[in-house]
DNA sequence: AATGAATGAGACTTCATTCAT
DNA sequence: CATGAATGAAGTCTCATTCAT
């Protein structure tokens, strides 16, 4: 058993032969950007450890030392996703204050990161139900504590309602976006950037009584 | 090994080696209830053919001459459950006059069916980018043709707004709910079924200027 | 799961994929005496299932039809050459009747066959610690039948003592005997198969208090 | 990369990186111990150079400057463990002096001996064949040398034959004792070691003519 | 001389698809 | 038309060995 572990703030461990933990750090990412580009191009499955290897510039033995199997990847690829997204409507509402319209502030900042990271949300989407159970559970553990956040974040802007609703409210806000991924396909036909996430903010306002 | 052709009705064509056209819908329809059944449970790339064939009392030989490839068989999966789906949701509104709260009907018929049809709507987000090109717009094809199927139905209603309103508006009664779906590891822990569907109906009422 | 489950009367089970049992008679067979004769050649470590395959005249497609793992090769080889050696010796007593001098015919039977068998007996030296746990029990439990066995015709030939000495006389004289094959890069450079097989058999019979 | 030549002391020449001697013995002894320790416990093939360099305690860059294979490593195992086995027997002997009973001492000493060393005659027996030719015939030599020594021993302890028979009886001495380890097994089940040695002492007597 | 990361050949195994019966 | 055995391409992963630091 060469393989130490790491363990990434609060996710599950992904074991490592290879001791300099800059390095670890380092390579893995040049493995992970590598794993989500050719992912989102050709999905986990039609993908081989090679395809990662070549685009990632990293021969297969290499990845092996920083990664126990091709799950690992997937895991990284994911929790990285998972992670940049979240990260930017944070660091978006970071700026916030106290500003009156706070609400709409919010849904604007998740909408319009969704626009900007709908690559990596497809990606969640469509592969994230390939992840072992302690993987999936990972991720949707940082779901879940994102939809907390979020509905911490509302609650602050004013929004207020008994516990179930406030969940399904959050629930609301952190999933509807992901239309703008999930069915861009349909919407891009149609509307621009502006006009959707304007239609968006404007009618999850109003689902909120604060339209 | 001479393989005809087989349009079901309005999507692509799945070719077959068998004359009889009776049995060729028997023994499809074996398939698909075999392979919705297994892609559900295992998902699409975990499953073998040797495993559809298994659920279905089918050889791997006897799939062959119904279907060309596995991919087909995905198609067929696929194509099955959105137009299940869809007609569930069709057949519910069939019934509905003109009623005053028409709105709140659709809307409800929507989410009620989504319930019902919750691993139906999983495969399709979890398997569908598996498809290939062809097949993939065909249930796309079929999602919009739906959309605008709603779309119509909500005018009837008397919804009325601007086209790219409309446009906007019909897929987020189309969208919004696939969220008992795909957030229900979050929701039931929480909210009871109905719980979730008033307040989505309510939501979304409020959203469309119904509330 | 597409493997069923054959049992060869008493050992350990070995799946197979294929139902016609003759043919899977058949073709283990094949397989066996081609794995027999490359294993006895380069040991199982350093031989490739393709290396079996080309032997056997096997794909490998074909040759995991009929065995799940490169492990249960090994089994059915060692499995194959301990009851050949077994039956031979058994063969040979089977013609034995009350003889005045029986327990020397079961000596020289015993040490004749491990002649003949030389090539069977390495391979089962060299290559049983090989085996998983299961494998190696099935094999050692054949031979502790045989030792029984053994123990039972020397018993039937006038040979009798305590239950621990007939023990321990059985484990000599089936063990004993390996060392024509274990020490034949020492014993053939001096002895003929004849000398090497009188004096074992001398010298037993003196052991044994028959001299 | 210049290695250099050791030759331990009648073996065959396990080439060396290293000038120092005396480092070169010291962490030899270091890798051979660690080796034959896991050598033991999972087999030869199933150890990895890793896995010996971490209970030598050292790394695997430098395990490759003391030896320039895995091979080697294996061969230096099994040399040390038969010369442990024969000095020890040896040893044994050295204070036997012109005893009355000094073919029945000789006896005791081989078996008790092969009694403490079970676990390194198993590894000789399990892994030697993964030996190359040279390794392979080093070894063997040192076995034949053995062989001769108690074959001297039972002359002077007044045992004499023909040539021929004395050789094969000087096999006999050597090999039926290693049924101690090879058939531990099942001896275990039935007998204690002293019954066990004795029965081999007074077996192997008899067979001597010393009965 | 020691370290430990990089390498890449090659092993086992799976499985969609074909085809003789 | 059904059967099910055969095929072989391709995938993941391991590990002995090398080599830059």
């Amino acid at each position: 058993m060469a393989h130490a572990q790491k363990a990434p703030s609060g996710g599950r461990q992904v074991e490592t032969a290879v001791k300099d933990e800059n390095r670890v750090r380092d390579r893995r990412q040049q493995l992970i950007d590598a794993a989500v580009r050719v992912f989102m191009e050709k999905g986990f499955h039609e993908t081989t450890v090679r395809d990662i290897g070549k685009a990632a510039d990293l021969t297969q033995g290499t990845i092996y030392n920083y990664v126990r199997s091709k799950d690992d990847i997937l895991y990284l690829a994911c929790d990285h996703v998972v992670t940049a997204y979240q990260d930017a409507v944070r660091h978006s509402l970071a700026s916030l204050g106290e500003r009156e319209d706070a609400l709409e502030a919010i849904l604007r900042a998740v909408i319009e990161t969704m626009y900007d990271y709908q690559d990596y949300i497809l990606l969640i989407y469509h592969e994230s139900h390939a992840l072992n159970r302690d993987s999936l559970h990972s991720i949707l553990a940082r779901v879940e504590e994102f939809v907390d956040f979020i509905k911490e974040a509302m609650a602050a802007a004013g929004v207020h309602d008994s516990g179930t609703t406030m969940h399904i409210w959050a629930n609301i806000v952190t999933f509807l976006p992901t239309m703008v991924a999930l069915r861009r396909w349909l919407l891009r036909r149609v509307q621009s950037r502006e006009e959707v996430i304007d239609a968006l903010v404007v009618f999850m306002l109003k689902g909120l009584d604060r339209g």
